[in-house]
RNA sequence: GGCGAGUUGGCGGAGUGGUGACGCAACGGAUUGCAAAUCCGUGUACAGGAGUUCGAUUCUCCUACUCGCCUCCA
C-alpha cells in the first residue's frame, strides 16, 4: 500500500519512499528530561508512534530513535535548586516518561540515545565543521557559521536577512554574526561539563540530535519529525550542522511537525492555570486509552484542542467499542482503516472506519483496528470491562415485581426499585419478556445492599 | 515587525470542481406500563468579498478573524 506523508521541507503531500526498503529509518525529538511530561508533550509521540505503526505494518524492519536530552540548562536549575545531582533528575525523570507514555499506548522507540552517552561524536561533529570552515570556535565556544550555509531558512520559509531584520537574535561578542548559533559553549565549575578542544564545556542544544542521528541512523535517512515548534530554530540548525558536516544535500528525506496542542480553546501555560502534565490526568482517572484517542481524533497538522468534552465523548465511544469486541475473536485490520492512516496518518478518518465497522457489528475487524491504533491490545482494558458482578438474585426479584405490577397496574413499587438500581450504576434494560441488569461503569454495590 | 497554519451544520471533525462523510447532541417514529437501551428516520454546513468556470465549500486574489513559531516552556 502506498503511504503519503507530508513533507515540511516540500510543503506538499508526497509518496513515501524510503532510502532502504529494508531498514526504514526515523528520527523523532524527544523530551528534555526535567520534569513530567505535560500534555502537549504527549502529542508528537502519538503521532509518531502512529507512524511507526503504520510504518511497521508495511515494511520489514523500521528503526525508530528518539533521543532523551540529559543536558540542558533547565536541568542545571532544577538540579541547583533541589540540590539533587542531574543524574538522579534525568534518570527519574526519563523514567516517568516511559511510564507515562507507556501509559497512553506509545511503543517504545528501537533506540532511545542520551545525549550525554555522544558527547564525543558531538565534538568530533564540531571540529569537522570547523576544519570544513562551517564553525569557529572562540572564547571557549563554538559557533556555527550560519552564512556559510546557504540553505538556511528553507525548511521554515526564513530568510537570514529577514530574522536579522526582526531583531530577535541574540547578539554576542564572540558571535561573528548574531545569527551564528552554538555547537559548544563553556561551563564553569559548577555547571556539568566535559573537556573539549575549545576547553571545559558543554554542548548546544542542537548538536546532540545531529551527532545521535548520524550515529544511530547514518548521515541520511528517512523520516525526521517533531513537534512544529522545533522547525526553527532547532531543526535548521540540525540541518545545517548535519550536511555541511555530513558533506550531504539533505539530512532527511521527509520532515514531519505535528501542530500544537490547546487546553479549552487556549494555549496552555502555568499562567493561564490550565497547564497539566499525563500523570496528573491519569491520577484523576482518565484512562490512558481515552487521553490516546482525544489526541488521534484531531488531525495531527491541525491544532488539537482538549476539552473536556472531547475526554467524556471519547470515553463513552470507547466503551460502546469495548463492549462489542468483548466476546469477539480478533481479525483482521480493514483496507479501508490502513488506507486512512497511510493517507497521510488521517486518523480521524481512520476513526470514522471504526465506526463503521462498530456500525456493522464487526467486532473482531474493529479489535484489529483498534490494536492498530493503539487504544486495545489482548484484552479489554480493565476499566472499561463489563462488571462480571453477579445481579441475576436482583433481576429475578425485579422480574416478579414487575410481574405484579403489570397485573395490579401498581407501578410505584417497580419504579422505586428501578430508581435504586440506576443510582447504583446499574442499567436496567426491560424487554417484553423479562429483564436485564447491567453494572454500568460506575456501578456501586454498596448502593445495593439497601435493597428488599 | 517577520514567518507559518487555520476558519466546514448545535458541538467535534474528514473530504471533494458537480448526487448533504462520520461521531455526539437534537428532533420524529417503532418498541415500552413509563423510561432507558435498541432500531428506523429527519437536518440543505462550508468566515466575508471578488475572480476563473457551464458549475466552487473545493482553484486564484483580497479582507476579516483565530492560533502558533521567531523568546525558558512542545
Amino acid at each position: 500500500m502506498d503511504i503519503h506523508l507530508y513533507n515540511t521541507a516540500t510543503r506538499s503531500k508526497e509518496l513515501f519512499a524510503p532510502l532502504d526498503p529494508e531498514n526504514v529509518r526515523m528520527y523523532v525529538c524527544g523530551p528534555t528530561v526535567y520534569d513530567r511530561a505535560h500534555l502537549g508533550n504527549a502529542r508528537p509521540v502519538l503521532v509518531f508512534d502512529i507512524l511507526y505503526r503504520l510504518l511497521k505494518t508495511q515494511y520489514p524492519h523500521v528503526t525508530y530513535v528518539r533521543n532523551f536530552t540529559d543536558v540542558d540548562d533547565k536541568i542545571n536549575a532544577r538540579a541547583a535548586e533541589s540540590g539533587r545531582s542531574i543524574g538522579e533528575i534525568t534518570a527519574e525523570t526519563s523514567q516517568w516518561f516511559l511510564d507515562d507514555m507507556g501509559a497512553i499506548g506509545a511503543l517504545e522507540p528501537d533506540h532511545m540515545p542520551r545525549a550525554t552517552a555522544y558527547i564525543a561524536e558531538m565534538v568530533e561533529m564540531i571540529e569537522g565543521l570547523i576544519d570544513g570552515g562551517f564553525a569557529y570556535a572562540k572564547e571557549g565556544h563554538a559557533l556555527f557559521r550560519v552564512r556559510e550555509y546557504a540553505r538556511y531558512g528553507k525548511l521554515s520559509g526564513r530568510s537570514v536577512d529577514d530574522m536579522i531584520a526582526g531583531a530577535r537574535v541574540e547578539v554576542a561578542p564572540y558571535k561573528e554574526d548574531p545569527m551564528d548559533f552554538v555547537l559548544w559553549k563553556p561551563s564553569d565549575a559548577q555547571t556539568p561539563g566535559w573537556d573539549s578542544p575549545w576547553g571545559r564545556g558543554r554542548p548546544g542544544w542542537h548538536i546532540e540530535c545531529s551527532a545521535m542521528a548520524k550515529a544511530l541512523l547514518g548521515p541520511q535517512f528517512d523520516i525526521h519529525g517533531g513537534g512544529n515548534d522545533l522547525m526553527f530554530p532547532h531543526h535548521e540548525n540540525e540541518i545545517a550542522q548535519s550536511c555541511c558536516a555530513n558533506g550531504t544535500d539533505r539530512m532527511a528525506n521527509v520532515w514531519m511537525h505535528n501542530e500544537m496542542l490547546q487546553v479549552e480553546g487556549k494555549k496552555m501555560s502555568k499562567s493561564l492555570g490550565n497547564f497539566f502534565t499525563v500523570r496528573d490526568l491519569l491520577e484523576q482517572g482518565v484512562p490512558g486509552e481515552v487521553i490516546r484517542f482525544v489526541m488521534l481524533s484531531t488531525h495531527y497538522r491541525k491544532p488539537m484542542d482538549w476539552t473536556e468534552k472531547k475526554r467524556e465523548e471519547a470515553e463513552a465511544t470507547l466503551r460502546k467499542w469495548y463492549a462489542q469486541v468483548e466476546g469477539a475473536n480478533e481479525g483482521k485490520v480493514t483496507e479501508a482503516v490502513t488506507t486512512a492512516l497511510a493517507d497521510d496518518l488521517n486518523t480521524p478518518q481512520a476513526i470514522v472506519e471504526l465506526h463503521q465497522l462498530s456500525q456493522k457489528g464487526d467486532g473482531s475487524a474493529l479489535w484489529a483496528a483498534m490494536r492498530l491504533l493503539g487504544v486495545m491490545g489482548d484484552a479489554v482494558p480493565g476499566w472499561a470491562a463489563v462488571s462480571d458482578a453477579d445481579l441475576s438474585a436482583y433481576e429475578a426479584a425485579f422480574s416478579s415485581v414487575r410481574a405484579d405490577a403489570m397485573q395490579t397496574k401498581d407501578f410505584s413499587k417497580l419504579d422505586a426499585m428501578k430508581q435504586m438500581l440506576i443510582a447504583a450504576g446499574v442499567e436496567v434494560k426491560m424487554r417484553k419478556d423479562g429483564v436485564d441488569l447491567v453494572a454500568g461503569p460506575s456501578f456501586d454495590p454498596v448502593k445495593l445492599e439497601s435493597m428488599p
